[in-house]
DNA sequence: GCCAACGTTGGC
DNA sequence: GCCAACGTTGGC
């Protein structure tokens, strides 16, 4: 199984929407780098959910992948800001996902936080400038964020697993 | 294929 | 709201 990081800005979609609303498509992903990492998540993975541009950036809760890749509808559809006139039907440049709610952190595990995380020296998440909404996480930044946050990192994985 | 201009992201 | 960092675009 793989780990990854979503973000998402809670004034938009926070953690509290995804577990309001249980499933929810993780469209609208318009960069290469996070598309091909889209295109490699399986179900069962699970994410980290990052809140970015807001107050106390961090991390708010767990994911899992309830479906893989498939075709992201909103770049065939001219209302959408997320509409892209060069993509080809017969081959989408775009993907998405979904994905489900699994379990809040008590609090939001602050960028401070992680940043003190040596398991997380490398990511691209601490990295100045960092732009990617998807990413890859290893086994140990996932057990790491979680154990920071108080949360049992083997028993969420068991109980995670479908 | 270079690179300046532009638009967007995201911490602060 | 500011602005640095980054990805993308498009002229040449």
């Amino acid at each position: 199984m793989s780990h990854w990081l979503l973000k998402s800005e809670p004034d938009v979609f926070g953690y509290p929407d995804l577990e309001r609303v249980g499933r929810e498509p993780w469209n609208g992903v318009r960069n290469y780098q996070a598309r091909n990492f889209l295109r490699q998540m399986m179900v069962g993975d699970l994410c980290l959910f990052y809140h970015s541009r807001s107050k106390a950036p961090g991390i708010a809760g767990v994911a899992r992948i309830t479906r893989a890749a498939h075709t992201d509808d909103l770049q065939f559809d001219p209302a959408s800001a997320y509409f892209d006139p060069i993509s080809d039907p017969q081959q989408p440049r775009w993907s998405m996902v979904e994905v489900e709610a699994v379990q809040a952190f008590p609090e939001v595990l602050t960028l401070d936080t992680i940043r003190a995380l040596p398991e997380w020296e490398t990511s691209p998440l601490t990295r100045k400038g960092a732009r990617l909404s998807v990413l890859p996480v290893t086994a140990e930044q996932f057990g790491a964020a979680l154990t920071a946050a108080g949360l049992n990192a083997v028993g969420l994985e068991r109980a995670a697993r479908p």
